[in-house]
DNA sequence: TACATTTATGCAACGTTGTTGCGTTAATAT
DNA sequence: ATATTAACGCAACAACGTTGCATAAATGTA
């Protein structure tokens, strides 16, 4: 069964989510609701809704685990050949970019599932900066 | 200066990577040096051995970060697009594979400095087991 | 509106991965 | 054989993430 309970600590945590332009990791968007709960509740809250299919999860070139909005994004049932992320080594944030169709060429011994792309350098943000 | 020393430690983690044929995080490359060092020991060996370029460091899709030999692969300086890493879903096991020649489309105004391409699923041993 | 059900939370404790400081050991050059 | 200093061991810390269990609060129903 298992129903769903929409909570003002969960409300709270996707409306920062979906706010934010960039990608967040756990520990920002525990920065951001306040106290309001614990950030165990807040990496639940993070679980529940990535199984919702509500926001997804990005590993950053560093490891860290960012979340962001699944809008007109993959989900992770479907294989996506056309969504890239950028991660900025200056400033550090993680941004979606859309309409990136790339062709792989992997033996056909692999079954694919999933397709992770990162592309690090500067972001235009930063680029102003220099 | 900074004279380089071949110590035995050293050439143990080098060997352990060339030998395996996927890429190994620290924690199982420690559990292969037989208490030979300590781990803190084969963190720095693996941090001088990437910047001897005598290995890459790739992170995993959980976070994880694995190392694996630079062989006919990529050095940190320089932007690749034909080099790609399997992970598979069932060992886990991060694999290399080579020669997949990717187009990027990039908004102009960034910065494009390393790729990073992963992609999920089940390796041809795993998939024989199905 | 009050109550029952059970999802979601708080707290405490733990686990893993990775880092830092400092005194000691051992690899290389002379 | 000795001096130099890179590399190491140990201990302690830090960041990130997880688990168990008692309690709180959403939601459906009377």
């Amino acid at each position: 069964m298992a129903i769903i309970r929409n909570t003002v600590a969960k409300k709270a945590v996707f409306e920062i989510i979906q706010v934010n332009k960039t990608a967040m990791s756990q520990t920002e968007i525990f920065a951001k609701v306040n106290n309001i709960c614990d950030r165990v509740t807040v990496y639940r809250i993070l679980e529940r809704l990535v199984k919702e299919m509500k926001i997804h999860k990005i590993v950053n070139v560093n490891g860290v685990i960012n979340y962001a909005p699944c809008n007109s994004c993959w989900h992770e049932q479907h294989v996506h050949h056309d969504h890239l992320h950028f991660s900025c080594t200056t400033c550090k944030k993680l941004t979606c970019i859309s309409d990136n169709h790339i062709e792989l060429n992997i033996p056909s011994n692999y079954q694919v599932a999933e397709v992770f792309l990162t592309v690090s350098g500067i972001c235009p943000d930063c680029l102003i900066m220099t």
